[in-house]
RNA sequence: GCGGGUGUAGCUCAGUUGGUUAGAGCGCCGGCCUGUCACGCCGGAGGUCGCGGGUUCAAGUCCCGUCACUCGCGCCA
């Protein structure tokens, strides 16, 4: 017999009864009835319960384990009764009897318990990781992330992708994030950064003709951490495409997500490619953000004229002393009631906001006080152009669309939660395109690159050329799913001088963009192809997929 | 860097208006229990209430400072 083990802790079924088996693994759990006791063995693969009763010379070891002790059991394979089967565990319809114990490793008392899914704090979980990952889902999770990345892979490869392994130790370029340095031995004073992204290396292997690349590549940024987003390092599935436009890119990376989310959804439904695009100007207006969760259906309309020189003197008079006032409408199916457009009302409140005006419509006309100040004809007119009816309500939110952009974000997301319009348990993938190639920097009042400087600006140098900056797009995509972004990309812009004209509109000479930027100017001098990619964030996908926010 | 929240037993948390000996569940230790599977029952140990200062007859509770964690903003080409 194998001195661990001849069966894993998840194999053994009711074919295996009345044969010798031994298993090693985890103390699990331990149930002990005075006179019989249950040992739950626990290993990678599974669960199964080891018996052992006070008739045998082991009881008093068997009794004396601790939990999380690491033992190898040996005994014999027996049937349990009918009445004693767990239909829970696979291996629920047998269990060991105890006839050998071998303790390969004994546990101390436990900082936190291993055999439950409780929440702990993540310093704890940290200072503990090897515990915290014995935990059922945490392992799950981490099984799942491998798998997810197993399945990238073969479907990047199948579509005549290669992976390429692009260098950790590199030079400080001046891009967004703050890079980790690492001092350097022979260069005393002197620092290696680490990448925050292979940008740069993956442009320079389209340069070198490769055409297709990709990686699971490492990114280190040192940035302060949010509740979906850890500092330090993460990884991305970078890819870039020579010789492609912008469709040509989505084309590629919508079978990836499609395939990889369907293989692993488990039931939940993934929106089929393509995916819907949705300009940003569109998504800032419909949903108030370039992240939209579209398993929400509501979307915004604008409202402003229906307000401008109205009864309702709050809105009427913002509108009049600011033009760049808007009012959105966020309609409300089955939101109409008095009850429920109040609660609304006092969660603005809370959220700092002086209210959240709404009209609620039954008996076949427009209730509460925006309804009363605004008058029939208008709230009418409102009614039939949102096309709502008795039963249903719309909110209002008023202001400078940039100033309330957040909070009407966050109304959207919540009386769609509310009134149960959003549907759980599907992935619901959108592009977000058109993204402005500038924004005006309020407190300078200089112009700046709003998003990547590296991306082709839509019309080329002409544009920049004879256009005003800030109406100009740029070849600037993010792809999201569920409201979550997990990745934006570009058409680069690989031409040198669009790229000196680009920079100089955003206030850097010709010399500033050489000494910053020279090594990958200097490669676009010697025969660039036009080229595109993305890089969605694996530890977001898997975030989804485990449904762990 | 800025703002909010939290900090009490190994872990998760409660602790009223400032008032006598700071509690519960889980875990741990001991006892009982032969069919449980989050087994059940009885008992016990375990506390510098994050740290420092202040107000007060009296501080876990109020005030100031500080540290850690956390959520958000900034940041995230």
């Amino acid at each position: 017999m194998h001195d661990y083990r001849t069966h894993t802790c998840g194999a053994l079924r009711l074919a295996d009864a009345g044969q010798p088996a031994r298993l090693s693994g985890w103390v699990h759990r331990k149930r002990d009835h005075g006179q019989l006791l249950f040992v739950d063995l626990r290993d990678h693969y599974g669960i199964t319960q080891c018996v052992i009763d006070v008739s045998s010379s082991l009881f008093a070891a068997a009794d004396a384990l601790r939990l999380e002790s690491v033992v190898t059991l040996t005994g014999k394979v027996v049937a349990r009764s009918e009445d004693t089967v767990n239909p829970n565990l696979p291996t629920g319809e047998v269990e060991l009897t105890i006839a050998e114990i071998t303790v390969q490793s004994s546990a101390d008392p436990l900082p936190f318990p291993v055999n439950t899914d409780a929440e702990y704090p993540e310093e704890m979980r940290l200072a503990y990781r090897y515990l915290d990952l014995r935990r059922e889902g945490v392992h799950a999770h981490i099984m799942l992330r491998s798998k997810v990345i197993a399945s990238i892979r073969q479907r990047m490869m199948a579509q005549g992708f290669t992976e390429f392994q692009t260098p950790i130790l590199t030079a400080d370029s001046p891009e967004g994030a703050r890079p980790y340095y690492v001092p350097s031995r022979l260069h005393p004073g002197q620092f290696y950064a680490l990448p925050q992204a292979p940008q740069q290396f993956k442009q320079l292997l389209m340069v070198a003709g490769f055409d297709r690349y990709f990686q699971i590549a490492p990114c280190f940024r040192d940035e302060a951490s949010r509740a979906d987003r850890s500092p330090g390092e993460f990884y991305q599935l970078d890819l870039e495409m020579s010789f492609v436009t912008q469709e040509d890119v989505f084309a590629a990376v919508e079978p990836v997500m499609v395939g990889v989310f369907e293989e692993f959804a488990e039931g939940r439904a993934v929106s089929p490619a393509p995916f819907r695009r949705i300009a940003y100007a569109d998504a800032m207006l419909g949903y108030a953000s370039d992240k939209p969760d579209l398993r929400n259906p509501i979307v915004m309309r604008d409202a402003t004229e229906s307000f401008r020189g109205s009864g309702f003197r709050i809105f009427a008079g913002m509108i009049d002393a600011d033009p760049n006032v808007r009012v959105r409408a966020i309609p409300a199916p089955g939101g109409g009631s008095r009850a429920f457009c109040d609660r609304m009302n006092s969660w603005a409140q809370e959220e700092g906001q002086p209210g959240l005006g709404y009209i609620f419509f039954r008996d076949g006309e427009g209730a509460g006080p925006v309804a009363r100040n605004l008058g029939p004809e208008r709230t009418e007119a409102l009614r039939a152009a949102l096309g709502l009816k008795d039963g249903d309500a719309v909110f209002f939110v008023c202001g400078v669309p940039k100033v309330f952009a957040q909070f009407a974000s966050a109304a959207r997301l919540r009386i769609g939660t509310e009134l149960g319009l959003t549907q759980k348990d599907r992935f619901e993938f959108c592009w977000i395109t058109d993204f402005p190639m500038y924004e005006l920097d309020e407190e300078t009042g200089r112009i700046d690159f709003s998003h990547n400087p590296f991306s082709m600006p839509q019309g080329g140098l002409e544009a920049l050329e004879t256009k005003d900056p800030l109406t100009i797009n740029a070849f600037q995509y993010d792809i999201v799913c569920n409201g979550i972004e997990l990745s934006s990309g570009a058409i680069r812009n690989h031409r040198p001088d669009i790229m000196y004209k680009a920079f100089g509109i955003a206030g850097y000479s010709a010399a500033e963009v050489e000494a910053r930027f020279g090594g990958m100017l200097s490669a676009f001098k010697f025969g660039a192809p036009p080229h595109g990619g993305s890089a969605p964030g694996i530890d977001r996908i898997v975030m989804l997929l485990a449904d762990t926010p």
